[in-house]
DNA sequence: CATGAATGAGTTTTCATTCAT
DNA sequence: CATGAATGAAAACTCATTCAT
């Protein structure tokens, strides 16, 4: 039905623009009007389609950041021993320099989520699936402690991602020999501790 | 003059009450007529002493977050060896659990940094500072690469206490090894890699 | 559509008051409140129809100024010669006593028209508007110079009304010999000059 | 004694000060804390040294009318004939161009005086204080009606200054012949009439 | 499904005036 | 005489939300 199909396809439009304007910004100054300017489309819409500005913004973030932990299985596949994987996470630094609209939108959506109990819920899965899938990947490359150690490795790239934004020398390359320390192999993980 | 004394203590008691909003509600959520109330003083009083909402609310965050900075030289400089170090890093996961008002503080004001330039150039200021002491520290246990190892620490503690806030399993028990082997010694901290 | 029809009608009202209110306190002294009580309608509409407090009062007053400037060719049109012509504006001193609500706002946007780059370009087509109705006058009734006669009448106009209001005294008979001694006809205009 | 010269002179600086804001930006623009700013001296002062800020700007703004008044005086008496006086007052409005702070002041004050009538008796007296020099003058070379002509001109002059503002072709060789038309002798006047 | 006018509470900011020192 | 901190009432403007059409 024309009908149906046009409905979606203006939620769509709705969520694209708040997601655009959460990063651009910051999630408090999000306005129902500015995202219906944005999507080119009649004010009245959004609380047609969504209950609150409220739901429309954290749809809009969890939308975006499941797409992106959807990329990161695929990226971690192709990568093939230790090294390799220090190499990819480093590099992402490149890709989210902590200014681009992925970065400060996933900063947002943590921030609100320490005030939204449901969006609480909703990051956390985010949170759990990059995990996993990073875990899994560090097991198969027989790296100690694949769990806690994915769930170190993942906030620090987000703690790297938020200060990338403060202090643009925090480059890949200094980052990957410190990331590569932490993929110690069983049996000799240790052996310099102390 | 008492009349001086009476305007810093005002000043004092405003930018208190900030930073305790700050962390409650969020940067971009902090009202004049909130801070004043908090403070127990007239409305007027805000734009009598601050400039902008925004200069007060500048102030008042990195007032705080010089304040922590401050307090973890001494921290570090309790720490014995490697060992000690890893602890003392993992135990003040405990202390900032990533929803108590200095955590919350410093993520709202890193984000807010991104918009803001000359805010943007205190709070690199601040971390620089962190890095300094830890690097130093780092150093003298004999750590290798201690700038690049203590830049990305710094900000995985910082991540770290990011993701604590939807994740209360990030515990201090999990962390710990991780953390301690990226506090490599001169010598041996590339037999493992590759 | 109503919808549309109510949304001209509040419009209108809002013009209207406003430029009352430019007449009774003077251009700085209206404000949104005001103009929304005075014209019986709720705060929130002048910003939702006009983009800012500055943006309705030049509306309004320029509405205003087109609406008595376009009254001023049929007025004039009535003149059979330069004597009628004479007396036609002396006696327009007392339709506009320097007091009374089209007087004041015609001084007001002036002064606002100093300070607003925009208004400026508004009021001087007003002035243009009027000179050139009063021009084709003069030359019809065959006036030297019907151009800078025109200019300085209507200016003359401006400044007897600005002083009425301060001295009443200022009167028709007092201005209507001065105005026909301006009104000279071809060959004759400089022979009591020098 | 020096303290009673301080604060006369203290007066008069916040008296300067205050007739600069009202050139600049607008009667009811001025704030007590511009003022004492601009004068470089403690906010306090200006209640200090006036009653309110309605008295501190209505004396500054005749202060300056009465200087002004003073020196059109002499001006006028080194005039020797008709024909100089039209062009002295045509050339008047080169050094008053509506935009400059004296013609800006007249103006504003006019219109604050039409709202206070303290300050309208003020300025009545000051417009009577010019006419009556420019009747003088008038008497003095034979022009006919001088009252009323100088009243007239001396509105007319108001009113050219009010609208050079907006329109800068009101030039003095556009205003100079129309002023000299009106500068007829005794039993010449009516001739050209009709 | 869609529109956009309307509402009224909320925001930051400015200010004349007062007053303790 | 002078200071500057303090007050509280405005001001302009923004906005989520509602609702008649």
């Amino acid at each position: 039905m024309t009908s149906a199909q046009r409905g979606h396809e203006v939620r769509q439009r709705l969520l694209d623009a708040a997601a655009e304007l959460i990063a651009e910004r910051g999630w408090a100054a999000v306005s129902t009007r500015a995202v219906a300017e944005r999507a080119g489309l009649a004010s009245g819409l959004v609380h047609y389609h969504f209950a609150s500005v409220q739901a429309l913004l954290s749809q809009a973030a969890l939308a975006v950041m499941h797409r992106v932990a959807a990329e990161t299985g695929p990226l971690l596949a192709g990568v093939g021993d230790r090294s390799e994987l220090a190499e990819a996470l480093a590099a992402s630094l490149d890709a989210y320099s902590g200014t681009d609209p992925v970065s400060v939108l996933f900063v947002e959506t943590y921030l609100a989520a320490t005030r939204d109990p449901e969006l609480r819920t909703g990051v956390a899965e985010v949170i759990v699936q990059f995990r996993a899938v990073l875990a899994t990947r560090l097991a198969e490359l027989g790296v100690v402690e694949p769990e806690s150690t994915a769930a170190v490795l993942g906030a620090a790239m987000d703690g790297l991602v938020l200060q990338r934004a403060l202090d643009p020398k925090l480059s890949a390359d200094a980052v990957r020999p410190v990331i590569r320390r932490t993929l110690v192999t069983t049996g000799r993980q240790e052996e310099d501790g102390r």
